[in-house]
DNA sequence: TTTAAAATGAGAATAGTTATCAAGTTCGAG
DNA sequence: CTCGAACTTGATAACTATTCTCATTTTAAA
């Protein structure tokens, strides 16, 4: 991967925003200060990084992804009413892979949890 | 809700493919045998059963939503080869909501859990 | 039987994302 | 330094999954 200015932008405005946006989010974050960062190539850096396991593509959120700086393994909790998404920590399954190699006999190289409900504020 | 034959056609359809398919696969395998029914009124049949509890729409799985008939508390499985969509049990993280919630002191409706790997015969 | 609510089919519309392609940028070899 | 191949970009077209629109048909309860 060669060095590019919007990449580094779009990373260091991931960094900045520990939200978990989504990339149209993201995008209208970006645009203020560096419009000349087009969708087409944020999109492309997202998926790069992504790739690269530089960052990390959370699926299972709403109809959009969203996008986590944090690659260590943690959880996601989505709030019904509000739409903020909170982290979760790896503490909560910490022998669910083995647990679940063990019942299937499958390998197992990720996996994801996404928890659903009314967050401090909201309920 | 109303009766309706396609309703019936495409919860019938659902609970003979326990292959967790597509809405796009559904309607592939419902065009055979009933031809009447409408790619539209398919997808809001599937949003009104998984709306009443009846069927289960499996989120973060690819780009497009899977549905399953079984709506018992339980994960899944993709394969990244063959792309096939395996149950795994509940037990595999059977206190996981009471963790979360002691953790964060938000409520939990519910959750999902999704293994990505290679299943028996793809590794 | 009447009738209001619910459901339908066909296709238009939308949202999110990916692909295309010509032009500009990066970087390592020479 | 400088040249070229590979990489990246912006603009926009295209695509995919899904939802919406609306005129027509079906359901079900009085």
């Amino acid at each position: 991967m060669n060095y590019s200015r919007q990449r580094e932008v779009v990373l260091d405005t991931l960094k900045q925003n520990v939200i978990h946006p989504t990339a149209e989010k993201l995008y209208s974050i970006i645009q203020i200060e560096y419009p000349e960062v087009s969708k087409a190539t944020l999109y492309r850096n997202l998926s790069q990084l992504a790739e690269a396991g530089i960052i990390k593509k959370i699926d299972g959120l709403e109809n959009s992804a969203h996008f986590d700086h944090n690659t260590c393994l943690h959880y996601h909790f989505i709030c019904e009413k509000c739409g903020k998404v909170f982290d979760i920590s790896e503490g909560v399954a910490h022998d669910v892979v083995q647990k679940a190699e063990q019942e299937t006999g499958f390998k197992i190289n990720s996996h994801e949890i996404v928890f659903h409900g009314l967050c401090r504020d909201c309920k």
